[in-house]
DNA sequence: CCGATGCTACGGCCGTCGCCGTAGCGTTCC
DNA sequence: GGAACGCTACGGCGACGGCCGTAGCATCGG
């Protein structure tokens, strides 16, 4: 029997690990300190622990233990602790099991106007999500702009010049080993979206031009009429179609980097 | 301030979600379980219960709640109850969290002997990981095989050339949404092997004609001299550096499928 | 048909951990 | 310098959940 092939050492190799990493992130107030994180910015403790709905107290337990675990970063400046997610790497582990916890219940799905909005456009840690990631990744798809490369894709030669089109340099960081640009799996549309540092510098790009804007209180972004007309015309066979307008009273009035 | 933007909806979006199913992988037992089926297999409660170091009630239990949270199917042969993946994503989501639990604690690598064979090859879900799976990765890359496709890669003529020359039909699931050839990133490398129903189409086939066959005891895999032979000469600028030969003895006698 | 086997259901024990109270340290503002 | 603020440290309370005992239901073998 292949039975007693597997009854014979005691393994453990590095499940235990994978308990420890996934035990922090199996609390509901760490959870939600975690996606409230992954929209790549900084929050304070006590932000925090208002969106984990605990007392500033038991959030700083929380955030010691998350700290301990190497998942987030402090950066302090003065009396204020600003947190944030260790590494793309976090952001990638977290993007996973939301496929999953989207998946799983197949039928609870995101709570309507919020969830709406997220599904349309968003970021995910330091770059694009959702259809406005999405409508980017195939518009250069489609217009034979990427190619296979270590890990991911590289930028074709048009590729390139459509990057530059826009304001950035594609090989800024092409000593860097990991890949500029590789496919993200999209928790909310189970499609790819593109990640890397030049997915990242597009997004600070966009916002610096104010092409796109964030939306209050949420990971949730708007592609203002200006960004729309700018990737349309710079990205041939860009497509992201628009819910309603949304009021400028709505949107984040700083981008408070940190 | 930006505090105050953030003040106001009491948020919770998925964040409820994605504890419950880190909560699931987060107890040692029910890691233990999930990272034996990794390597795609189904092993029965029992065997589960012994590689978790648990009672088979307690197992049982551990088992029920995986299966509520959709992360593991079954299939009833008798009176034996076989329990594998749920599929590919829960394969991804793990190892997203296995690349954090390797980065942590920075020098807590894997124990010495069995560690080194699982960093050399070893089976990710249904595909090759490890150094074998990126020296098949990077031999394709090199050689021009793989273009930027829909999430992934595809096949160029001269890859599908030689898939078709190990016995593949490199169209077989064409008409299938998600990529057949995708990168994932390897957490004992940190860089990209193959998968994908290609890839894993191609473990298939290499366990078939024992160009590779399984360690035992482990998600651990060997790369015979002949399969050393044929993917060399078949694949051009494949390189996988061999650890001293395995003794036949240590394999697995019945590749032992479900 | 009877016993052995594989597995699940239930119940009680106990440790772990999340929670907030109070208390204390450092920073900022007036 | 004093008060307000941001955050962390410590301690006790309470509950969730993992553990295995016994018990019960199916299947397979003789």
């Amino acid at each position: 029997m292949a039975h007693h092939a597997i009854m014979s050492t005691p393994n453990l190799y590095s499940g235990p690990y994978l308990a420890e990493i996934a035990h922090l992130m199996g609390d509901p107030a760490r959870a939600n300190m975690l996606h409230a994180l992954m929209d790549g910015r900084a929050l304070t403790a006590k932000e925090l622990a208002w969106i984990a709905g605990v007392a500033p107290q038991t959030a700083s337990g929380h955030l010691a233990k998350l700290m301990q675990g190497k998942l987030i970063d402090v950066a302090v400046q003065g009396r204020h602790r600003y947190y944030r997610l260790a590494g793309p790497e976090v952001a990638t582990a977290l993007e996973g099991l939301m496929v999953l916890a989207n998946l799983d219940g197949t039928s609870r799905r995101l709570p309507s106007r919020v969830g709406a909005e997220l599904s349309q456009a968003r970021t995910c840690y330091d770059h694009f999500a959702g259809r406005l990631g999405i409508g980017i990744h195939d518009a250069l798809m489609a217009g034979g702009h990427l190619a296979a490369s270590e890990g991911g894709y590289a930028l074709t030669a048009s590729g390139k010049a459509i990057f530059r089109a826009l304001g950035l340099d594609p090989d800024a960081s092409a000593r860097s080993r990991r890949a500029a640009l590789r496919p993200c799996l999209d928790w909310s549309e189970r499609r790819p979206h593109l990640a890397g540092h030049l997915a990242a510098a597009l997004a600070c790009r966009c916002f610096e031009m104010d092409w796109v804007s964030r939306r209050k209180d949420s990971r949730a972004v708007i592609l203002t009429e200006e960004g729309r007309a700018v990737l349309g015309a710079t990205l041939p066979g860009f497509r992201c179609d628009a819910p309603e307008p949304v009021s400028p009273a709505l949107r984040e009035p700083v981008p408070a980097l940190a």
